[in-house]
DNA sequence: CATGGGATTGACT
DNA sequence: GTCAATCCCATGC
């Protein structure tokens, strides 16, 4: 994973991690479902403009944008494209990989499925919290790591974005067809990147 | 300075 | 299906 990758186009990006692997500590997951946010669309926190609590989302790409959503839960973003635009991948989902201990722990339940299927989910298993906001993710306490090369799923593109009630038509959920772990709603057979 | 809403989850009817 | 929990922080008076 390199800066590169990250300062790409946000969608081109959120496709791209479909796949790639989340390392926190000892626990860590394959990236299962994505969605992009970029300060152009009215969904996006950036699109208030540069505020102290937007300022990372206008940073440096490969870094992690992590906000309290709700009150209670962490949701991780992974900031794309150059410093100044303001641009993130929301990480939905993974695929549990390693550390699976940990994450029951964290989680107080058993069955996989529940360990990392959905954005508040995930940061609680992999035990990541908002002191993690601005944290490098190619040299950091988080690290992403590139697609494995035998990653056989394809990529599901056309889901609209979850949660949110703004600028809703726009297919930026990416997901890995088929795939289990996805977090609900789940996406319904169509298109692929 | 007060208020309101949000990229959610899990418990309960 | 419905609904409360709970905390930043942007916005507006």
């Amino acid at each position: 994973m390199t800066r590169a990758f990250f300062r790409r186009p946000v969608v081109e990006v959120a496709r791209d991690l479909v796949g790639c692997v989340v390392r926190h500590g000892g626990t860590a997951g394959v990236i299962v479902e994505t969605e992009a946010y970029h300060d152009s669309e009215s969904a996006c926190h950036a699109h208030a403009g540069l505020t102290p609590r937007t300022a990372t989302l206008f940073g440096a790409p490969g870094h992690a944008y992590v906000y309290r959503s709700y009150g209670i839960h962490a949701m991780l973003n992974a900031v794309t494209e150059p410093e100044g635009v303001g641009s993130a991948v929301l990480i939905r989902a993974l695929e549990p990989l390693a550390g699976l201990e940990a994450m029951r722990q964290r989680r107080g339940l058993e069955r996989l499925e529940d360990l990392c299927s959905g954005p508040g989910r995930l940061t609680q298993a992999l035990g990541i919290g908002l002191d993690l906001n601005g944290s490098d993710l190619l040299d950091g306490p988080i690290r992403f790591e590139p697609r494995a090369p035998d990653f056989d799923g394809r990529v599901q593109a056309t889901a609209p974005r979850v949660g949110i009630t703004k600028a809703v038509e726009l297919p930026w959920r990416f997901t890995a067809e088929g795939n289990r772990f996805v977090s609900r709603p789940r996406p319904a057979a169509g298109a692929l990147a």
